[in-house]
RNA sequence: GCUGGAGUAGCUCAGUCGGUAGAGCAGCCGCCUCGUAAGCGGCAGGUCAGGGGUUCGAGUCCCCUCUCCAGCUCCA
């Protein structure tokens, strides 16, 4: 068998680790090997696994190291069934469901009497550690599936899990193993992996201690597992579904090393620090009183501010590309909700009707049906296409109450909104040219290039438009993506009722993920409010429609810049972005003037006059994040200069004001975005 | 909506066994006039989320409601 270049001959019946110590290719810390049998996809192996029986030439061998993404799944498995197992001991009767690695860790759900507490979680852990000590194996064993349903008859989510893999509704969304995965043999009648934990008893001989239905592979053994923690636990429904029971779920993490989950927990508690309901209180950027009701949310004059510029930035940019601005009310009539299909897809996500003078209105929970009707507010020739109507809409949405969270997920935000009225030959650039736009924005906002694009495909659940319409609209997106030469991953079934979609995330500085632009093709709107133009022809014709909103919500993206600078914004978003400290009172005369020259440039500029020590001044210019403090005193007034203290970066003394003066006014008219952080 | 946790001054938090509410910061007043992250003193600030109950007595125990947080489901 192969191993890169290198190859070995091995006894029938070795085991993967056995080779590749044979090859001399261990590195690091292994969790698995991978195993690819001639051109067959490659499988991922348990170390202790005997190999496939096929000829050397057709083998290929590689490592899984435990510091890789797919490593660290490994370990993460194994660390869910070290719980499960913990669970079982100090809960007994406790029911298993699933437990797979996630992304940054594991988890596992469980039927108990009563939902776990923290002091349950801490026994757990506790539990854990004891049983790692053990040493246990996982041993892995390929069973029928009689004596699977046999061996987890008082396991009924096992037993469920079976017979979900007998009629088709499980392949691979829940990891039950069953045929060899690897497609290498070909089993007799249906077959389940089973995973057992082996510890050597007392008497010297081995004992399963715990045994679990699962696709593996898993780390040899137990004290193979250098780092793990559980988080917290939740409610959470089997199988992911509202109408099935719920479950009790168990949140944890494990890594390559302690240092490794250390750095991961310090992320977290990072995350925490910079959550921007506590810096949007700290830096009186937000208000959220309970008078107001949740998910909405009060902008005081700091937070205005920095919403300010980033509505003036793509107020700007949308009429530079050609987009025509609007405004329209709050609410309309049913009857707009009704032909446009809101009331009939979207009831639960509306406020209740309004009754007014015999007709009953509703706060709108989309712009789209007032841009339709900005366009068909005349006759619309196929000469003016593409007509791109933009606003920036507020709506409000009734979501429910336990997912509203912040500015992230609020009842009322805004979007930048635009619906673009086009050709059927003029989607493609349109599409291409929304994407274009949004890594621009991106990249003004400091957020680097887009870091996953995905092209959403027909959902079970549309309404409107034909197969062909659909594929074709499909490929539309596809095509438009292309052409900006974006990496894309296709999303099967995500798209929505009305049309598919292209979302774009992007990476924060501490790593998170953010679901931000959407690029939207609708059939259903302009096929019930039957929009036309008129075309070369002279006949009615059809115009696609597309929906695209850039930051998502201006209220979310808000949250995400706030988290990702930490609430140190880049000068020419900040709310304050030059504090005057005098020395002492005296100087106030000069600070003011200073004052004086930075707003004369339109830069905005507060000056401290209290009668608190330098040292107190300085501390609450700094704790504002205020990019610039400027200190005067009897030197800068002599020289005409000031003492620079940057919020990021080194000090500078006896800078001439003028030059300061010019070259903040040049960063704020660059709109320079230094990295966040 | 569901599961769990939490709600005390503007903010961060203490409050013991059920015995009549406390600190720091912020605010206001005064003193200090200061060279790079907290000078000193004083004053004011509370329907202990709201409602009901138990009790001689409830921030504390019980019930209901509201809001927030961590998830599930749903989504910008």
């Amino acid at each position: 068998m192969r191993h890169g270049d290198a190859s070995v001959d091995l006894e029938p019946g070795a085991t993967a680790i056995q080779a590749l110590k044979a090859l001399d290719a261990i590195r690091g810390q292994i969790v698995a090997a991978r195993v690819r049998v001639a051109d067959h996809a490659p499988v991922a192996w348990d170390l202790d696994r005997p190999l496939p029986d096929v000829t050397a030439e057709a083998l290929h061998l590689d490592t899984i190291a435990a510091d890789t993404d797919e490593g660290r799944a490994i370990l993460r498995h194994s660390t869910a069934h070290l719980m499960a197992q913990a669970v079982t001991d100090l809960f007994p009767g406790a029911k298993w469901a699933i437990g797979p690695p996630i992304e940054d860790g594991f988890y596992y759900d469980f039927d108990v009497e009563r939902p776990f507490t923290p002091e349950d979680l801490e026994a757990i852990e506790a539990r854990m550690q004891v049983l790692a000590k053990e040493r246990q194996r996982f041993v892995r064993e390929v069973v029928a599936r009689e004596d699977a349903l046999e061996e987890f008859a008082d396991q009924p989510y096992k037993v469920q899990i079976i017979e979900l893999v007998d009629d088709g509704t499980i392949v691979s969304a829940v990891d039950v193993g069953g045929d060899d995965a690897s497609g290498l043999q070909a089993p007799d009648g249906p077959t389940f992996t089973v995973y057992r934990n082996v510890r050597v008893g007392a008497d010297g001989t081995d004992e399963v201690a715990w045994s679990d239905l699962c696709r593996g592979p898993h780390v040899p053994s137990v004290d193979r597992i250098p780092a793990f923690t559980l988080l917290r636990s939740a409610g959470a429904y089997w199988r992911g579904r509202e109408d099935q029971p719920m479950l009790q779920r168990i949140y944890g993490t494990a890594w390559e090393s302690r240092k490794a989950l250390q750095a991961h927990l310090d992320m977290v508690e990072e995350a925490k620090k910079r959550d921007h309901r506590k810096l949007g209180r700290e830096l009186e950027l937000l208000h959220h009183p309970d008078e107001l009701g949740p998910g909405l949310s009060i902008f005081l004059p700091n937070g205005a501010i920095v919403r300010k510029q980033m509505e003036d930035w793509i107020r700007d940019e949308t009429i530079a590309r050609g987009y025509q601005p609007v405004y329209t009310p709050h609410i309309a009539k049913e009857d707009l909700w009704r032909i446009s299909g809101h009331l009939e897809n979207y009831a639960e996500l509306m406020y209740p009707g309004m009754e007014v003078e015999n007709a009953s209105y509703r706060l709108k929970p989309m712009n789209c049906p007032f841009h339709i009707l900005a366009f068909t507010s005349r006759t619309r020739s196929y000469r003016e296409l593409p007509v791109r109507i933009a606003e920036l809409g507020t709506v409000y949405r009734y979501e429910r109450s336990g997912v509203v969270n912040g500015m992230l997920r609020a009842r009322g935000f805004t979007q930048d909104d635009s619906h673009i009225f086009c050709r059927d030959d003029q989607v493609v650039d349109e599409v291409a040219a929304c994407v274009e736009f949004a890594r621009d924005l991106y990249r003004t906002f400091g957020l680097g290039e887009p870091s996953r694009v995905a092209v959403s495909t027909r959902p079970d659940k549309s309404i409107a438009g034909h197969d062909d319409t659909w594929e074709a609209a499909e490929q539309a997106l596809i095509d438009a993506v292309e052409k900006t030469g974006l990496a894309y991953v296709i999303d099967e079934g995500e798209g929505a009722f009305y049309g598919p979609k292209i979302d774009i995330h992007a990476r924060d500085a501490i790593g998170r993920e953010w679901q931000l632009t959407t690029v939207q093709v609708d059939f259903n709107l302009p096929e019930r409010f039957d929009i036309t133009y008129v075309g070369e022809d002279g006949a009615k014709h059809r115009p696609y429609m597309v929906h695209r909103a850039l930051f998502g919500s201006i209220e979310r993206f808000f949250a995400v810049m706030v988290e990702s600078f930490n609430g140190a914004f880049p000068t020419w978003l900040a709310p304050v972005q030059v504090k005057v400290v005098p020395v002492a009172a005296d100087f106030l005369g000069y600070a003011d003037e200073v004052g004086d020259v930075l707003r004369a440039r339109g830069l905005r500029v507060e000056v401290d006059a209290s009668d608190a020590t330098l040292g107190n001044k300085i501390r609450a210019a700094q704790t504002s994040k205020t990019p610039y403090t400027l200190v005067v005193g009897a030197n800068e007034v002599d020289a005409r200069t000031v003492a620079v203290r940057p919020y990021h970066g080194d000090q500078r003394k006896d800078v001439p004001l003028d030059a300061f003066v010019s070259e903040v006014a040049d960063e704020v008219a660059e709109r320079r975005t230094p990295a966040h952080g």
